[in-house]
DNA sequence: CCCCTTTGACCTGGA
DNA sequence: TTCCAGGTCAAAGGG
């Protein structure tokens, strides 16, 4: 980055009146955020481009959120909610044929991201030729350019008829985006010279070999076809080919050392593991190791793909710790593990889906959280075996063929019991999906890429104490309209009260175990409610967890807005939890903003 | 000696 | 019943 930071102005020079532009080297506001690249040559290839349009033909953007440094960042001005930035580029009409919003047979979300393909959205990226030069006769990312609309309350139909506070949210959205620019600002002064999310942690160690971490947090991706990642700018310094194919070309790309940082990090969840067996497996030419965790009686096992370069291609877990995680010194192989996590015990590096975060590094959702992604992180863990008494989060459930009835077979404590359920598959087209949810609350423990199918599957269980039943959803990869939703089990209690409007056509609804009939799941709600603990809970069914809040996001939502209401809810989502001292009036307006998008 | 990984053999369940 | 694949055991070896 040559010149100074770019300046945030409001231009009409070159776009209508009222436009909001930015000034600034920064290829993109994600950029500007991440620290504009800084040394990146340009930022050619850091764009949002590649982010969007590079996630595999899948397109599914998905908010790989790398760990947010220590920025002194307060709570935001505005309610987080308040992301709602939409993209330049995407229309009203687009927005709302979105699957967010509304059902679209060729916009299809996953029915539990709620994501959708980047080529949906219509992202208008610019060609360099139509891209003004920066300041020092460089241009923008040949990617992407951050255009802006003419008048940023334009597109105010598309937001489904947002009341009053809207514009007062996208002012704020705005404000946001300043804010986090002046943050940004400021870091990079602070960090003169360093990487863009390079950063000092609370303990104030271990950044070295964070840096470096953080350049291959992308790398970290499995399944590379069935990840749909997010990327995040600053994490793409190795992926400059990746262009089109995302996450498997820049899977690639990382060098060794940096690999066995990543792999060993990405084995290190705070938990100590031994090794008891190993398998080829058949039809995949990567070697399955088999962990168990060491501390006594604990049934928790584990499994781990590698592939051929030993980088690791998947993880299943298995059952659940029945204890603490022990302190973070207290493993004796988990050394350089430890060096990169710092003395704060991790918090589930691994199964980091819907838990508070731990060390920075913890909680990046890696790409392969397709297939790592089960379970809460291991505080909720522990907090729910203790309050449940066994009843296990079963991580890896859809290998309930391989693993089931496992813990019988080996006598282990009632953490590890499982009873074989008979799962009941019901497939739905696309047109089911606006029925959706059950009116049953749901809590979304784990998500996983299963055989067969490229479509993420994710697991939810009931809510209700005590209730055995669980569900996974997926979309059929034979026809992306159709959603295969699987209960296990029955509900032991009755349809929960409705919670605010819609009750009586809740309480109507089919009950999956009395009919057969599938209750979907949309994908929006699915994948944006938190636990129902979460202020922002707004209606049965919806109380998903989802990655824990992470400044990227935030960022991520601020820059990519985008990349859609899933990723703008996300962040405000994990900002409620955040910040729980979230007015009452954000919450009242928040909440009315969930029933008008659930 | 302890802890861990490796690895071939064995077990189990499904087709 | 047999075959096969996944999962586990446990001896051996290394650090």
């Amino acid at each position: 980055m040559a010149s100074p930071a770019g300046s945030l102005e409001t231009s009409a020079n070159s776009t209508p009146p009222a436009a909001f532009t930015f000034s600034s080297p920064y290829a993109s506001f994600s950029e500007l955020l991440a620290g504009g690249g800084g040394d990146d040559g340009g930022g050619g290839g850091r764009s949002m481009n590649r982010d969007f349009t590079g996630t595999g033909g899948g397109g599914v953007p998905k908010f790989k959120s790398a760990p947010p440094p220590s920025l002194p960042i307060s709570r935001p001005p505005v309610s987080p909610s308040s992301c709602f930035a939409i993209p330049a580029g995407l229309s009203p009409a687009e927005l709302l044929d979105s699957p967010v919003l509304l059902s679209s047979a060729s916009i299809l979300a996953s029915p539990t991201t709620g994501t959708f393909p980047a080529q949906a959205l219509n992202l208008r990226i610019s060609s360099a030729a139509a891209r003004p030069e920066n300041k020092d006769g460089t241009r923008a990312s040949p990617d992407f350019s951050f255009q802006t609309i003419a008048n940023p309350h334009s597109f105010l139909p598309a937001l489904v008829r947002l009341p009053a506070l809207s514009r007062n949210r996208l002012d704020s959205t705005l404000l946001l985006l300043l804010t986090l620019f002046r943050l940004r600002l400021t870091r990079k002064g602070a960090l003169k010279g360093h990487e863009p999310w390079k950063h000092h942690d609370d303990a104030g160690n271990h950044d070295s070999g964070l840096s470096s971490m953080r350049s291959n947090i992308k790398v970290e991706a499995v399944a590379p076809v069935r990840t749909y990642s997010f990327e995040i700018p600053t994490l793409q310094a190795n992926s400059q080919a990746g262009h089109g194919s995302a996450v498997p070309t820049d899977y690639g790309h990382s060098n060794q050392a940096s690999l066995a940082l990543k792999d060993q990090r990405k084995l290190d969840d705070g938990y100590n593991w031994r090794k008891y067996g190993q398998k080829q497996v058949k039809g995949s030419e990567n070697p399955r190791s088999y962990y168990k965790c060491t501390y006594p009686n604990c049934p928790t096992k584990k499994k781990v793909e590698r592939s051929l370069d030993g980088q690791i291609t998947e993880i299943v877990y298995k059952g659940t710790h029945n204890h603490p995680k022990p302190q973070a010194n207290r493993r004796s192989s988990s050394a350089a593990a430890q060096a990169i996590q710092g003395p704060v015990p991790s918090e589930a590096s691994e199964n980091s889906f819907g838990g508070r975060s731990g060390t920075p590094l913890d909680s990046v959702p890696t790409p392969d959280d397709s297939s790592v992604s089960f379970g809460d992180d291991d505080v909720d863990m522990s907090s729910q075996r203790s309050n449940q008494g066994g009843d296990d989060l079963d991580e890896d459930e859809p290998d309930a063929k391989r693993w089931k009835a496992e813990g019988e077979s080996e006598g282990v404590s009632a953490a590890g019991n499982r009873t074989v359920r008979e799962p009941r598959v019901v497939v739905q087209t696309q047109s089911d999906i606006d029925i959706l949810d059950d009116g049953y609350r749901w809590r979304k423990y784990g998500q996983k890429v299963v055989k067969g199918n490229p479509n993420p599957r994710s697991y939810y269980k009931c809510t209700t104490m005590g209730c055995p039943v669980r569900k996974h959803v997926e979309r059929a990869s034979h026809d992306l309209r159709s959603v295969i939703t699987t209960y296990e089990g029955k509900h032991n209690h009755d349809v929960p009260a409705a919670r605010g409007s819609g009750g009586a056509h809740l309480l109507a609804r089919p009950q999956p175990e009395n009919n057969g009939m599938a209750t979907a799941i949309r994908p929006s709600v699915m994948a944006n409610h938190a636990n129902p603990n979460n202020v922002f809970r707004g209606r049965p069914g919806a109380s998903e967890s989802q990655a824990p809040f992470k400044l990227e996001m935030l960022q991520s939502t601020a820059s990519y807005g985008f990349s859609g209401y899933q990723n703008s809810m996300n962040g405000f989502m994990n900002q409620q939890q955040m910040f729980p001292d979230k007015t009452k009036e954000e919450q009242k307006e928040d909440s009315f903003l969930d029933s008008l998008l659930c």
